[in-house]
DNA sequence: GATCGGTGAATTGTTCAACAATCCCCATGA
DNA sequence: TCATGGGGATTGTTGAACAATTCACCGATC
């Protein structure tokens, strides 16, 4: 056919044209307000005031509720309902005992990462600086998650980015369960830089040991803040 | 209050009690049917036939479908249905380099490891030679499923448990789609025995040493008797 | 005064029926 | 042979209904 020339150059717009379903646009919604605060931790989700709320029947709610479920930011108690996750300390160790197998694993094996997965780190690390410059503390954690988002796809492993996905997500949820969530991200900024000049570099064992030692700051800080922050 | 010491023996009940939705019981039942390959890889579910013939309603049915799809047991076609899904080479790759992280850590930090789980890494040893004594090859490919999962509980970690069990049923998919799966567990067997005799003996160096040759042999093997099963 | 038990409203679990939107097959026509 | 366009089948979504369960309230009992 005439037309056949050029159209690949069209296969970037699938995403955009695959249509979504109601249920997977309302989990898209929900996971916004999840995230950013608006939905509180223990907050109980009412099946019938939410989907008046957001135009949707109870079954096409309740499907994205499991949507979320399965991302752990829901949890569904039985003939109880749909609460935003409260995590515990025990979550805040797991969470970062998962990440540090994955992404120290991403990160060594960085000099096979595909084209381009370097510079988003970069990018990462540049959006985290700009949004400090800012001020703005909420930009430099959005950074900072994409930063280490940036660090799984080095694995270049759909399912590695889709579990960090998930982790990182979570660990928005512990960031509200804590105290004084404000001034936690911005220190890393620089070692961030640290980290992606090292991976330029192509020195992976000491980014490595670097996003090694981040981890155990970072998780002994989160423990604690959150340890005074919840209640007991 | 008089009953309140010992209280804490009953937590284990917990599990017990709780009562399961109808959608649960389905997913549990058609992830069984997808596993031992009753529904084979690329089948696709009629909302309507299955519903009828589990006796549940098609929204019900629905719900269970999203729990699977979740697990990459079932792909979800907008507007066309779910399918079994149909592992391609990039996923054998990409679910060994996932194992390869999780369990290798798992495995390195198993002297950590809760009380009695490298006894039942052991359990999983037996009854794969059991299984192999009998004949039984499929009983061989469970038992070798129940001891990386065992691998996997050496870290102490709810996620890690549970990504890798997504894993794990995942493969159990490839092999259906490749060729020649009978004898492909055996081998193994004999490994799995030294595997858990240096986690015994707290070699865990070694340990992880041998299962990362066994990552090595296993998915290589995989992906050329998949080439060869496939069409292509 | 605290505990126990029951009543009833509110919410969830599940089903059913309906309709719109979409896909897929197939016949039609050039 | 290939495009075109129905038409049937299936999914997406809704709304209503009913059973099952939870929870808060309130009185009864010791």
């Amino acid at each position: 056919m005439a037309t056949s020339e050029g159209l690949e150059a069209l296969s970037g717009l699938r995403g955009a044209l695959e249509r979504s379903s109601t249920a997977e646009r309302v989990a898209d919604a929900l996971r916004e307000r999840i995230i950013d605060g608006a939905l509180a931790p223990g907050a109980r989700l009412s099946e019938e005031a939410l989907g008046q709320a957001l135009g949707v029947s109870r079954n096409t709610l309740r499907e994205a509720f499991r949507l979320l479920g399965h991302e752990r930011l829901l949890v569904h108690r039985f003939n109880r309902g749909v609460f935003v996750a409260e995590p515990e300390l025990a979550d805040v160790v797991d969470l970062y005992r998962v990440r540090r197998a994955l992404e120290l694993d991403a990160v060594r094996r960085a000099d096979r990462a595909p084209q381009g997965a370097v510079a988003r780190v970069g990018a990462a690390v540049e959006e985290g600086e700009a949004a400090a410059g800012r001020g703005d503390w909420w930009g430099v954690g959005t950074a900072n998650m994409r930063f280490h988002q940036a660090l799984a796809a080095l694995a270049d492993s759909p399912r590695t980015d889709e579990v960090v996905r998930r982790l990182l997500a979570e660990l928005r949820l512990v960031f509200h369960a804590m105290a004084a969530p404000r001034d936690f991200h911005v220190p890393y900024v620089a070692l961030n830089r640290r980290i992606h000049r090292l991976l330029e570099e192509g020195r992976l064992e000491e980014a490595a040991q670097e996003l090694s030692d981040y981890f155990d700051v970072a998780e002994r800080q989160l423990v604690e803040a959150f340890s005074e922050g919840a209640q007991g």
